[in-house]
DNA sequence: ATGATATTGAGGTGCGCACCTCAATGCAAG
DNA sequence: CTTGCATTGAGGTGCGCACCTCAATATCAT
C-alpha cells in the first residue's frame, strides 16, 4: 500500500500535526522536526495524494485570460480554445475566462491589471503588446499574489512570470528557411508585409527571417517591411504599389497572425506570377489557403496547446509547484497542405 | 456553491442512495428515477468532483505499454518519456511500466498478450507489427475488459480499440512535399529506404510519398524501396551500389525510425554530391544531424506527447469517460534545423 | 528558578463521494 | 390475499488530507 500521511508520521517519529506542520509551510516547526519528517518522505517514498489534497482544501481555482479586443481570426481561435478549456476543467474545480480589452492605450492595459488582485483571481494570462507600463503592472500583480503568464505575446521576459508561446526570432528563421528552400534557386525579392512593426514579436521575427535569408540565400533581397496598420485600404495600396515596383518579387512572408488583408491584397495584385506565399497561424482563412494552394507553408503555435499549458502553469503555481518544463514547450510548427490533418478527417 | 450529490439528490426527489445508483451504474434503478436524477442533472449543472470519487473509490490504475525489444534509438526515446510519465503519474495512483518484447514472431507476441488480463493491469498500449494473430489477441484482450491502444503502430485499425500516432499517409505525403520543394526544379531521382517493407507503417509512408512525388513532381523519380534488414553491412553494400547506377540521384528518403545505418552508408557513399535528405523521428543522431545540416528535413510525432496521450486515453476510458479528442491528435511535424528547440535554449 | 515563548501532540471536523447493509415500500403473479 | 421480487430510502463507514483548537512540553533568557 501507498504511504498515507498518517505512515509518515510514523516513519518519521513525530505527530500527525507536525507532518501537516510540514507539509504545508506552517509556522512553529523545529529545524529538528523538519529535517525529521523529510527523510522520512524520502525514506518511505511519500507522496502526497493529490486528490485527496483537492478535496480537503475544497478550493476553486480562478485564471483569467486578458486578451486584446478584435476581430482577428486567430483570437476567435484562442477564444474557442480557451472556452473549450473552460468547459473541461468546470469538473476540477477551475473557473477559467477570458476578458477582451482594448491594446491600443498601455495605460489602460496597465489600469486594467492594477484593479485584479488574488481575492478576484488566482493567475492571469495575459497577452499584451511590450510597453514599459504594462511590463510594470505585471510584476506589480506578481508581487500581490496573483500568478501570471506571458501569453503568446511579444513582450520583454518577465523574470517573475512564466512565457507561453513559441521564440518568435527562430519562428521567423524557419519561415525564412523554408522560403529560400522552396523558392529554389532563383533569384529575386521577398515581400514582407505585417500589420505594424512596433509590435516585438515582429521584429523578432523580421531579424530571424532576414538572418537565414541573408546567410543561407543570398541570391534573394527581402524588401522592407510593410506595414498595413489592421487598413484594408492602405494593404491593397502598399501591396499593389510594391508588387508593381519589383516584377521580380518571388514570394511574400506575412509576418502577422492575421494574414486576410495582406493576402487577399496579394492575390488581387499578382497577376499571373507564382509567388511563394509563407504566413503565420493556422486560422480558417490560412487553413481554407492551404488547403487551395495559395498559400505554401504556415508557421504556427498551436492555439489549444498553448491554452492548457498555459492553465496547467498557473495551476502548478498556485499549487507551489514547479510546472513541468518538457510539456510546456510550444512547438514551431510548419504546416502544409499534407499534414494540415483536418478535423473531419 | 457547486452543487453536490446531497443537492443532485433533493433536486430529483429522491434519496442519495439512489442518486448514487444511477451515477454508478448500479442495478434496481426503475426508468423514473433514472429520468429524475438526470433531468436533475441538466437543471441544477452537476458535476461529478474528480477528487471526491478518486479518494472514495482509492483506485490504482494500472498501465503498461508493450514495445518492440530494440536498441532502435526512437525505441529508448520512448522509453524515457514512458519513465518520465510514469514519474509523474506517480502521485495520481497510476502505475505506468514499460515492457520490451520480442515482435519478430506474431504467435509469441500474441501469446503474451493472451497472458494479460484486467486482474493485472486496466490497460495496455501495444506498439506491435501488423499481423492477423496479433490483432485477433487484442480484440480478445479488449473482451476481457483490458483497454487498448493501439500504440504509434502500422497496424490495422481496430474498431474496439483506440489509436494514438500519426496517420502514416499524410506523413509520407509530407515528406514528399518536403523533398519535391526542396529539391527544386532539378530532374532526378530519389532513393527510398527502409528496414522492411513487410511493415504497414512503411507501406503507407512510400504511398503518401509517391502520391505527391508522382502527382506534383514529374520530373522526380522514386527508386524501388530498399530493404536493410537492420542489417549494417547489407545497408552499406545496396546503397553504396544504388548511388553508383544512379548518378542524377538528388534525395534520400528514409522511412523508419531508425536512420542511422542508412544515413551513414549514404554519407560513406556520396562523395561530392549534394543530397537532399528526409528521415523520420527525432534522435540524438537524427538531432544532431540536422543541426550538422547532413539531415533537411525531419518527419516526426512527438514521443512525450505520444506516451501522455496514451495514458489519458487509457485512464479516460478506465473510467467510462470519453477522451478529449482535439486534445489526442498527434501532429505530423517538420522538423528543419531553425525549428528544432534543442532543450539547453 | 521563573516567566516567556517556541514547539509538539492529541484529537476533532469536514471535504464529496463510493460502497455497503438493512429495512421499508411498491408491484405483480399466483 | 399472499408470496416473491424489484425498487427505494435511511444511515453508516472510510478514502487521505487540511485545518483548527487546546493542552502539554521544551527551550530560552533573565
Amino acid at each position: 500500500m501507498r504511504p498515507t500521511a498518517k505512515d509518515l508520521a510514523e516513519a518519521a517519529g513525530v505527530s500527525l500535526a507536525t507532518v501537516d506542520r510540514v507539509l504545508n509551510d506552517r509556522p512553529n516547526v523545529s529545524k529538528k522536526a523538519f529535517r525529521k519528517v523529510n527523510d522520512a518522505i524520502e525514506r518511505i517514498g511519500f507522496v502526497r495524494n493529490p486528490a485527496a489534497v483537492a478535496l480537503a482544501r475544497n478550493k476553486t481555482y480562478r485564471f483569467r485570460f486578458v486578451l486584446p479586443l478584435s476581430g482577428d481570426q486567430y483570437l476567435s481561435e484562442l477564444i474557442g480554445c480557451v472556452t473549450e478549456a473552460r468547459n473541461a476543467l468546470r469538473a476540477d474545480s477551475t473557473e477559467v475566462e477570458a476578458v477582451q480589452i482594448p491594446m491600443a492605450d498601455p495605460h489602460h492595459v496597465a489600469k486594467y491589471l492594477s484593479l485584479i488582485d488574488h481575492e478576484t483571481v488566482d493567475g492571469v494570462a495575459v497577452m499584451a503588446p511590450e510597453s514599459p507600463q504594462v511590463r510594470d503592472a505585471l510584476v506589480r500583480l506578481v508581487e500581490r499574489g496573483v500568478r501570471v503568464v506571458q501569453f503568446l505575446s511579444g513582450q520583454e521576459r518577465l523574470e517573475s512570470a512564466d512565457y507561453v508561446g513559441i521564440d518568435n526570432v527562430a519562428a521567423g528563421a524557419t519561415a525564412g528557411k523554408i522560403a529560400g528552400r522552396f523558392i529554389g534557386n532563383r533569384a529575386g525579392k521577398i515581400m514582407v508585409v505585417a500589420e505594424t512593426m512596433m509590435a516585438l514579436d515582429s521584429i523578432e521575427r523580421r531579424l530571424g527571417f532576414d538572418g537565414i535569408i541573408n546567410a543561407q540565400f543570398p541570391q534573394l533581397q527581402c524588401l522592407p517591411s510593410l506595414e498595413t496598420y489592421a487598413d484594408e485600404k492602405r494593404a491593397e495600396l502598399i501591396i499593389h504599389r510594391t508588387l508593381q515596383h519589383n516584377p521580380d518579387t518571388l514570394a511574400v512572408y506575412v509576418l502577422s497572425s492575421e494574414a486576410r488583408a495582406p493576402l487577399t491584397a496579394v492575390w488581387n495584385a499578382q497577376g499571373s506570377r507564382q509567388l511563394t506565399v509563407i504566413a503565420h497561424e493556422r486560422t480558417p482563412f490560412s487553413e481554407r489557403a492551404l488547403m487551395e494552394e495559395r498559400i505554401d507553408a504556415l508557421i504556427a503555435q498551436d492555439p489549444g496547446h498553448a491554452v492548457r499549458s498555459a492553465l496547467r502553469i498557473l495551476r502548478a503555481r498556485a499549487d507551489h509547484r514547479e510546472p513541468l518544463a518538457s510539456q510546456e514547450r510550444i512547438r514551431i510548427e510548419i504546416l502544409l497542405k499534407e499534414n494540415l490533418q483536418l478535423q473531419s478527417g
